[in-house]
DNA sequence: TGCTTGATTAACT
DNA sequence: GTTAATCAAGCAC
């Protein structure tokens, strides 16, 4: 335990706005709006579900990292370019990329448009569709732990770059949870650059 | 065009 | 602990 970050209440911030159609949709809670390193710990808990192929899967996020466009271990760092560039579009997006060109990585865009800047999601605990997941991992062990075993459970793929979280339509979103009792903080796992930064957030449940 | 690196994982010893 | 799997992005030439 290196410390608490205060959390403020637990109020879910999504903001509902009529677009011009007839459909209602939600935008990102304002926290979102927030530099990755603030708002990473407040996703701890959400709920990220997915309906990809007509399967229901979901689970609560349980461990996050920040990235920063000023961050030289961000894929951000250096502007927009390439994959990076749904970094710089609207918070409450999701940024997919294939890590080590095996992995699918998943990260949530965050802060203002054209910060660059989003947060990884590491790991998670099984909320529905445990088989499915079983069934997409092959096995039971380690099912939502790893980022690249979280996007397997939830059968995220490059397809899904771009999605927008908080669109009821979309195959992927993210709806509140119960945010955690308190939060570990710690480096980051796997990167080479900037590895002083204290921006893994775990969280943590008494018991 | 070709080489190097990498926000990883799992199966090894 | 060590290593293989495997490929897109980024960069040098």
């Amino acid at each position: 335990m290196v410390g608490m970050p205060s959390l403020g209440d637990a109020r879910i911030a999504a903001v509902e706005y009529r677009a011009l159609g007839p459909v209602r949709r939600l935008v990102a809670p304002e926290f979102l709006y927030e530099l990755a390193d603030r708002a990473a710990p407040r996703l701890l808990g959400w709920h990220l579900e997915s309906r990809v192929d007509g399967m229901l899967s979901k689970l609560a996020l349980t461990e996050v990292e920040a990235y920063r466009f000023d961050d030289p271990a961000s894929h951000s760092f250096g502007g927009p370019r390439g994959r990076n560039v749904v970094m710089f579009d609207r918070p409450g997006l999701l940024y997919v990329y294939r890590s080590y060109g095996l992995h699918w990585c998943a990260n949530v865009v965050c802060g203002k448009v054209g910060e660059g800047s989003a947060i990884l999601l590491r790991a998670g605990t099984v909320i529905a569709g445990e088989e499915t997941m079983i069934s997409r991992r092959g096995r039971s062990a380690n099912l939502t732990t790893g980022p690249g075993n979280l996007c397997q459970a939830l059968g995220l793929t490059g397809l899904h770059n771009k999605i927008d979280l908080f669109d009821p339509r979309s195959p992927v979103r993210l709806l509140p949870g119960k945010p955690p009792s308190s939060i570990r903080i710690t480096p980051r796992i796997g990167i080479s650059k900037a590895i002083d930064k204290p921006w893994r957030f775990l969280a943590v449940e008494p018991g």
